[in-house]
Order: C-alpha cells, then sequence, then structure tokens
DNA sequence: GCCGTTTTCGGCCCGACTGTTTTCAGTCG
C-alpha cells in the first residue's frame, strides 16, 4: 500500500530472516514475521502513528512498534543494522534454497565460510559438504541440485500454467477424486508449487505418476511429492471421513491455519489434519466437510479465497463477512478485443460466443491507432464499427457494447479525439507506452486520464505482467482517491497473465468505495473464460456483487458511462 | 517478541518425512 508501509513490512521480514540464520528463538522470529505481514496488509499509513495507534494492531507490542517508529524516521532501524553488519545478506539466497533452512545455512557459513551460492556449489562439488557431521553424499548431492534448479527456472507459475500441470498429472487419480488446495484453490495470482489432496489409494497413484513423466521427490503411503516440469507438486492421501480437516489443512494458508488451531485450543479442543480431539477425552472427531469442521468450531464458512489471516476470522466471528461475487452473478466481459484490432474473432463471432457463455454484454474494447502494433483503430475506424455494430446486435442473444482501449498517452492525453470517444458506450483508458516515467510523473498520468470526461475505466492499472515485467511505478493510493472523487472504475484485467490490480489493492479500492471492472482482455473465443480467474481475484479482494460493474444489467451498466 | 474469559509469566500449531540418527534434528507445508 503506502510505499513506507512496504519498506517497513520488507525490513521487519528481513529482520526475522537474519534472525532465523543466528539461531535466534523461532518464537521471536515468528513475531517479527507476522509484524511484517500485519504492517503489508494495513491500509492506513504508519506514517504518523502514534506508538499508542501501533499497539492496537494485533501482533504488534511495544518493541516493534518503536522499531516502525525508528524506519518511519530513519529509513531503518538500529538491531537490523546491527544484524546486518554481522551476517552477509548474501546468506538469505541460500536460505531460499530448496530443502536448506537457517540450521543449515549457519552450519554451511561458519563451518566451509560458505556465503553465495557460488561457494555452495563449490564446496559441493569439491566434496566438502559430506564431510561436516550430520551431512552425507545424498545431502551434498542435493544441496548441489537445489542451486541448479535455482539458476534455471525458480520463477512462480501462472494459473494456466498449473492448470497444464493438474491436466498432465489427473490421470494418475482416475476413478477417485482429488482437489487442488494450496494457493491455487486460495486464488492467488502466481504459485510456487501445487497441493493435491485425494481419497485415491497411494499404492496405485504413486504407480501411475511414474508413468506420467514426473519426476519422483518422495513417495509414502500418506504423502508423495513430484517434480512436474520443474514444478514441486505435493500430494496428500486422506480417508473421506477425514476429507475436511485435510482439505483445510492443505487449502492454509499457513497462517490461517495457526490462527484456526489457536482458537480450537481456546475452546478446548486440538485440531489437526485428522480431526478434532475434545481436550483430555483422547476421541477424535472425523470431519467429512469443510463445512462441518468450521461449524465444530463455532465460525461460519470461511471461503478458501479469504483464508489469508488479513481480517476474514475477525469478521467471521463477529458475522460480518461479506457475500462474495460468484461467477454465475457476472453478466458481461467489460473488455474483449475483436479482428478490427489485434483478436481473433469477428464481431458476429464475439457476439455469437458472448452468448454461448449467457452474457447479456461484451465491451468491444479495440486497440485505438497509437499503438501501432495492434492494429488499432482510428477515429473513421471506430465509426465503421459503431454502425457494424449496431447490425450485429439486431439479430443477436448478447449485446457487444461500443467501446475502445484508448491509449493513455505519456502526457495523460488520449490517443483518439474527444469528439470519437463520446459516441462511445463505454471507454477504457490503459498505457501501453512510456512505462519508465518516474513515480509522480506515472501517476499524474494516469489521474488526468481519469478526469477526463470520457474515460470509464482505467485498464490493468499497474500494468504488471507476471513474471516478465514489473509493475510502472504508479502511487495506487492517489489513483484509488482519484477514481472514487471521479467516481470512475479501475479494472480487474483477468488474463491470468496479468490479474492486475491485484487483490490487495481491490480490496483497498472496494474499502473506499471505488467501482471495480472485470475484463478479461480476451482475444480469442477460449479467453473469455479467463473471467474464473478474474471473480477469483475480486473473491481474495473480498467483493460482493455489487462492487462490480459486470453484475448490472446493460440499462444500470449504461447509466454509470453518463 | 507477543499475548492474556487458563496466565503479566510461560506459553507460543501440528504432523510427515528424511537422513544418518542409535533416539532425533531439520525441513516442509
Amino acid at each position: 500500500m503506502e510505499e513506507v508501509n512496504s519498506r517497513a513490512a520488507a525490513l521487519l521480514a528481513l529482520m526475522g530472516e537474519l534472525l532465523e540464520i543466528s539461531g535466534e528463538d523461532t518464537f521471536k522470529v515468528r513475531a517479527y514475521y507476522r509484524a511484517s505481514e500485519e504492517i503489508r496488509r494495513l491500509t492506513r499509513s504508519i506514517e504518523g502513528m502514534t506508538e499508542e495507534e501501533l499497539l492496537q494492531v494485533t501482533g504488534i507490542g511495544r518493541a516493534i512498534a518503536k522499531k516502525v517508529q525508528e524506519i518511519v524516521r530513519t529509513g531503518t532501524f538500529h538491531e537490523l543494522e546491527e544484524a546486518k553488519a554481522r551476517i552477509p545478506s548474501t546468506l538469505l539466497d541460500i536460505l531460499q534454497l530448496e530443502g536448506v533452512g537457517p540450521k543449515t545455512v549457519r552450519r554451511l557459513w561458519q563451518k566451509l565460510e560458505v556465503e553465495t551460492l557460488d561457494d555452495l556449489e563449490k564446496a559441493a562439488r569439491a566434496h566438502r559438504i559430506r564431510g561436516l557431521k550430520g551431512f552425507g553424499e545424498r545431502r551434498e548431492r542435493e544441496i548441489l541440485e537445489a542451486v541448479q534448479r535455482r539458476r534455471t527456472s525458480g520463477r512462480r507459475m501462472t494459473r494456466d500454467e498449473a492448470e497444464t500441470i493438474v491436466r498432465t498429472i489427473a490421470g494418475a487419480f482416475e476413478g477417485s477424486g482429488f482437489e487442488v488446495a494450496g494457493s491455487y484453490r486460495r486464488g492467488k495470482s502466481t504459485l510456487g508449487d501445487l497441493d493435491i489432496v485425494t481419497t485415491a489409494s497411494p499404492s496405485a497413484v504413486n504407480q501411475r505418476l511414474r508413468r506420467t513423466g514426473c519426476e519422483t521427490i518422495e513417495e509414502g503411503e500418506s504423502r508423495t511429492s513430484v517434480r512436474c516440469g520443474e514444478k514441486r507438486v505435493d500430494i496428500r492421501f486422506t480417508r473421506r471421513e477425514e476429507y475436511g480437516t485435510m482439505l483445510i489443512y492443505l487449502t492454509g494458508s499457513k497462517n490461517f491455519n495457526i490462527r484456526l488451531r489457536e482458537i480450537a485450543l481456546q475452546r478446548g479442543m486440538k485440531l489437526n489434519e485428522y480431526g478434532i480431539e475434545e481436550k483430555g477425552k483422547g476421541e477424535t472427531r472425523r470431519f467429512a466437510t469443510e463445512e462441518e469442521v468450521f461449524t465444530a468450531l463455532g465460525m461460519d464458512y470461511i471461503p478458501p479465497e479469504l483464508r489469508e489471516d488479513g481480517g476474514e476470522i475477525e469478521a467471521v466471528m463477529a458475522h460480518r463477512l461479506p457475500h462474495l461475487l460468484v461467477e454465475s452473478e457476472i453478466r458481461g466481459d467489460l473488455h474483449v478485443h475483436s479482428s478490427w484490432s489485434d483478436g481473433h474473432l469477428s464481431l458476429d463471432q464475439l457476439a455469437e460466443a458472448g452468448a454461448e457463455r449467457h452474457y447479456q454484454y461484451l465491451l468491444c474494447s479495440d486497440h485505438s491507432s497509437t499503438l501501432g502494433i495492434a492494429h488499432g483503430l482510428d477515429g473513421e475506424a471506430v465509426r465503421r464499427q459503431i454502425s457494424e455494430i449496431e447490425r450485429v446486435n439486431r439479430d443477436s442473444e448478447c449485446t457487444l457494447l461500443s467501446g475502445i482501449e484508448v491509449d493513455i498517452l505519456a502526457d495523460g492525453t488520449t490517443g483518439l479525439s474527444a469528439s470519437v470517444l463520446k459516441d462511445l458506450d463505454l471507454v477504457i483508458g490503459s498505457v501501453h507506452s512510456a512505462f519508465k516515467q518516474d513515480r509522480d510523473v506515472m501517476t499524474r498520468r494516469i489521474i488526468r486520464a481519469i478526469e477526463n470526461e470520457h474515460i470509464d475505466i482505467i485498464g490493468h492499472p499497474t500494468g504488471r505482467i507476471l513474471g516478465q515485467r514489473e509493475p510502472y511505478d504508479v502511487d495506487m493510493e492517489r489513483v484509488i482517491e482519484a477514481a472514487k472523487d471521479g467516481g470512475k472504475a479501475l479494472e480487474i484485467n483477468a488474463s491470468p497473465h496479468r490479474l492486475d490490480l491485484d487483490d490487495l489493492f481491490i480490496k483497498e479500492a472496494r474499502e473506499r468505495g471505488v467501482h471495480l471492472s472485470i475484463g478479461t482482455d480476451a482475444h480469442s473465443a477460449q479467453e473469455l473464460a479467463y473471467m474464473r480467474y478474474g471473480v477469483m481475484v475480486a473473491r481474495r479482494g473480498w467483493c460482493r456483487p455489487s462492487d462490480l460493474l459486470n453484475t448490472r444489467d446493460i440499462k444500470e451498466l449504461l447509466e454509470f458511462s453518463r
């Protein structure tokens, strides 16, 4: 959120990592991680917060409150600077390796003077690691492999990449059900690995997995891990009558599980992935569904997308969890391209594809002509497209709305003139050039577009492309404020390569009452199905149906643009 | 380092799996 908040969150997390390597008490380490997470999620700026106000935030006590204030004043805090002087920061790269934790990092550093990935690779190749007590040949080889994997990949998966892997291994579960849990089920935009729960028999699955071409990492009766195309997949076997607790456990998040188990303890129960044990009774109650588990804990059901320990537990206790948007409430897609610019479908085919998805409308939003590569439309082409859309709409179940995705030029003006834009049903303004502008220039550029009376929606507001391009430097705080003042909408771009806005900004915009719209940015009929990703991140941002323009019927929608 | 309808001190989520262990520490989720 606020720049200073993310800085403080990063520094507190860094402190946690350094303390881990120093061999500090794990509870102290956890306290830093917890405080970091809380500050990252905070919607107000820590700048100007008093110590007493900071203490109101759960997970922040006297000591961390003072450090936070020191960060606001000086940009860092002295314990952190001391720790950094003591511990080489390059050790953090080693800590990130698969199978390498803080104790290992510390020993490699102190015994073998390993400080960098290069040092580690050399030590492994020279067989110096196997000489350490507690390490063997095998461990040395695994460390070396982890270093090499880091060098070749390490990038997180997009959701469509994850789905490809799921399709590859689905055959191994044939006959029995399986469900992808973990961050996938929580609707995260990118995924580090995949977690699968199944009631299938371990031996059958293990045997079939070997034929999928995935490499086995470990194999057991209750858990098996494989690597498919460099990505790790963890599979947990469970009995049908324990499915509910196992699914909760494997869906996470980790912090959510910790909170849930703490709540169970407070109520005299012990929760694990097999069930709930009433304290002192020694007898475990089992649950086939998640709903039953939440009920047993005295809670309403919490949808997976909210399970981040980001306020949902407090909300559910107060019975104030929002009714989240579901995909069937979406009445249309508010960002699609046709063959008039760089899309694959004609206007007739678009209308047909929309009707197949039972949509009332599709916003046809081709590029404007300033974007050369995309064969954009000029004013003349826009006029011809409008009359062509009128023709298509005469006998189509799904109405095409006339629109454009107009470039927001470097100075904040638009790539098409007002005389063209005024005749369109809805106008999306997007940044497609000059990404390197500094924060203030970029922010003012986008705000100028928001203030343009003809622009209704800001497309992919931060410009990120997952795993490829960082967001441009923009103060979303100010953009959200401007969108609120101007009554304009911010887009949730549902392309799995963008998912922009992200969930935290969605949540903030929603809380401030800013309109949001979901657009798939589809260039083909299949890509209209990206809507599910958009709904997923909207749910992660706590969106109710009324927060989205897409749930309006066509008449209400057009009122928005007036 | 944080926290309190058990507690202002003494707890802090819980279990699977691995390697090199002769009884368990480290890592992971």
